[in-house]
This record gives C-alpha cells, sequence and structure tokens, in this order.
DNA sequence: TTCGCTCCTTAACAACGTTAAATTCACTTT
DNA sequence: AAAGTGAATTTAACGTTGTTAAGGAGCGAA
C-alpha cells in the first residue's frame, strides 16, 4: 500500500466514524497505516492540511461521476440530485459536515462540478448574474443541514446528548412556547430526508420565482 | 468581578479575535480573568461546556431585545431583520460561526425567538405545518454563509491563505472552466452584505411561492 | 474555636502536534 | 562489488494542551 497524501486522508477518514474530528490524533491516523506518528509528516505538511485532504476525498467522492442533466431532466431535478449527494457523502462520515466546513477544498472536480452547474442554468436560460448565486445558497444550506443533523447524534457529550428528543423537549416550556415545543417534538419524529428534501424544492422555487429563465 | 459560567464565556470571546477558536486554551482564558486555569473547571465542566456557553452568549446577544413585528411590517422583512442580526453577531468574533455550528444551544431566549417567529408566520396566515419549517431554513443558509465568510480570512493558514483572490483565480484553469473562472473572479469583488440579503431574498420568494399565505 | 462551604492555588499527568536526528532500504553510479 | 544517494521511516524528545488531585485561604454559622 503506498502512502500519499490522499491515502493517508482516506484512513483518515475511516477512523472518523470510531473517533470523532476531536478524537482524531495524528498518531491514531499513523496508527491505523502501521506507522508511527512522525512519518506522515513526510507526506503532509501539517494536521491542517490532513483535515484538507480529508475534506477534498470527501467531496470528490460527492461529485465523482456527476455529469450534464441529461435531455429531458429539469435543472431542478439535477440540482437536486447533486445537493442529494453531496449530503449523502457527508453522512457517510461522522462528522463529514464539520471536516467539509472547518477547511477548504480546491479541487479540479470542485471547478468542473461547479461549472457544470452553472453551464446547466445557463442553459435553462438564466442569466449568468443569477446562476452565480444559485450554487453556493445550496452548498450553505446543504452543509448548514447536515452541520445541524450530525450535530444531533451528539457524541461530543460523554453522557447525556442535549439533543436527545426528552431532554429538549423538557427545556422548553410548553405554556410559555407552545408552537416550539410543538415544533421541537415534531422534529424528532420527522424523517431528515424528507426535510432536507423539502427545503431544497423551497430554494428552488424561490430562485424560479425570482428569476425566471428566458426560455 | 463576579466569575461564572457567563463572564467566563464573555471573556473567551474577547480572546477570539486574537487567538481564533483554534488557538482558544483554557490557560489564556484563565489569564485573561487573572486567575489560573483549574480554577474554571469549577464553574464549568469542560472545555466543551466552555464553547456551549460561549454560542449561548453570542447566540443571547443576536436575538437580544427582539420584539414581535410591529403593526405594518412585512413578515419577510421582519426575517430578514433576524437573520440579519444572527449574522452580524457571528461577524462580531472571529469564528463566531464555527462556535455557533460546533455546539448545542438551549437557552431561554432561543426558545422565545423560535416561539416570535412561528407566531409571526402564524399571523402571517401560514399553516404551521410550513411555519415550523421555515426557521430551520434560514437558520442553516445563515450559518452556512457565515461560515464560509470567515474561512475566507483564512488564518487557520499561517503563511498562505488559499482563500485569497490570486491564489484561488490561479487555481481554476480559465480555458476549461470559462464559467467558474469568471464567478471567483466575481465572488471576491462582491459585497457580502448584499450577496447575503440576495440569498435571503431568494429563500423567502420560495417560501412564498411554496405556499401562499391565506391572508 | 471549630466546622463546613465556596473558590482558588500548586503540582502533576497523560496525550497531543511537531521537530530533529539517526536509520533503513532500494537503486544508481563508480 | 563497493560506495553513494535519496526517499521514507524510526526513535527520541520538546513544549503545550485539557484535566484531575490535593490542599489552602477566606468566610459565615454553630
Amino acid at each position: 500500500m503506498k502512502l500519499d497524501a490522499g491515502a493517508i486522508a482516506t484512513a483518515a477518514l475511516g477512523l472518523l466514524d470510531d473517533t470523532g474530528v476531536d478524537g482524531l490524533t495524528m498518531r491514531k491516523v499513523a496508527a491505523g497505516l502501521g506507522v508511527q506518528a512522525p512519518a506522515l509528516y513526510w507526506h503532509v505538511k501539517n494536521k491542517q492540511e490532513l483535515l484538507d485532504a480529508m475534506a477534498r476525498v470527501l467531496f470528490v467522492s460527492a461529485v465523482d461521476g456527476i455529469e450534464a442533466p441529461r435531455r429531458g431532466t429539469q435543472w431542478q431535478d439535477w440540482l437536486i440530485e447533486l445537493a442529494g449527494r453531496l449530503r449523502a457523502a457527508l453522512l457517510r462520515y461522522r462528522d463529514g459536515a464539520r471536516v467539509l466546513a472547518g477547511t477548504n477544498v480546491s479541487d479540479d472536480s470542485m471547478w468542473r462540478v461547479t461549472e457544470l452547474t452553472l453551464r446547466t442554468l445557463e442553459d435553462a436560460g438564466f442569466p449568468m448574474r443569477d446562476a452565480v448565486r444559485i450554487f453556493p445558497i445550496l452548498l450553505h444550506y446543504t452543509i448548514g443541514f447536515v452541520l445541524e443533523e450530525q450535530a444531533q447524534t451528539g457524541v461530543a457529550y460523554p453522557d447525556g446528548n442535549p439533543y436527545h428528543p426528552e431532554q429538549i423537549t423538557q427545556a422548553v416550556d410548553p405554556d410559555r412556547y407552545p408552537l416550539t415545543a410543538r415544533m421541537v417534538g415534531d422534529l424528532f419524529t420527522a424523517d431528515p430526508d424528507a426535510e432536507f428534501d423539502h427545503g431544497l424544492r423551497i430554494i428552488l422555487a424561490g430562485v424560479r420565482a425570482t428569476t425566471r429563465p428566458k426560455v
């Protein structure tokens, strides 16, 4: 097994489920590769650079194989699938969203999918001025959503996850805040997939309503 | 000066501009309070609990003094101001968004503003089923936006911020990805305030388009 | 005085990121 | 075959970190 930044990052991602991003140490990553910790510094300058590499692998795995929309596919469905893939990739690893959010991805596949998105929107008749805003919005929404989604598993708190249903249901007084109490109650029975999808569709409806494609 | 979790959190937030969240240590926080590090553990169980307290202070400062919309104020303007306040509070401290994203806020003011939001939407004629979805979307968008906004100052990288305009402009090949190249070029001249506002309005337009208020 | 409680101190520990120096190993070059 | 070269890894160590243990100062009550 050849060692390079990518392989190290992949191994680190594999450990993430056990340790979480807070518990991820250079020594553990090294041990997972059957190597001593300082060996990593030959291939990677920093722990930060390792985290960047992890974010890159994560992102690449998300958008790998994505192609322009086939004829007959609506731009909105294509965008929904794109965001869905990103979310799925983030959910594949514990703290995946925190890894991507805290770092900076600058990979060719990043630009490739950005270009694909812009071209798709351009083809759909959107002015460039509007198209360039849509991609960041979807990205921000997706990362924000998964960030909270994964925070709710709440492994950062050894005993007594404050996100636990009972915990949070008790925290809000149903007499003073009846609507909120009902909301947090519903939130735990809700299907996250459907919730994510719904939010996405609201945003896309906004896109459609704000600037209507000319074609 | 009385010491409690809130005071410690406030002091820690004050240090944030100097150290960033990665450089924030218990010893530095203690020193800022003229005290030895273990003293903090009398008021706070963990560093994680300190971070939670910081997030709480941050959030409370954002929504403090918020009232129900005055007569004549549109629900959309009220929501825009709410999100704007939250963003402003996050921007007030270095890594503010990372502090809020990584932790869990469970404060009375949190429920208060949630209730206010739901009531505002209910008064505007939205079915509760739809209203409860709007708040998380705005929250996710705002946090995601500021997260990236603050990452771009990029102090996590001692030498050579990869978010720097020239750095990133070079990274994308204008021949293969012309639209993307233009986009990243525009991104640095763009006004973040206006950009944030625009995204917000797109989302709210989506809300309006998806479920129309009955009143 | 003595007790008990709150709040802080000093001392210490294991674990962490990271660096320096020495070492192994596979290939070239001589 | 010997010597040399460079990449890749090791051992050893450093300073810093979060956190715990043990103890002491101050203070109101008994």
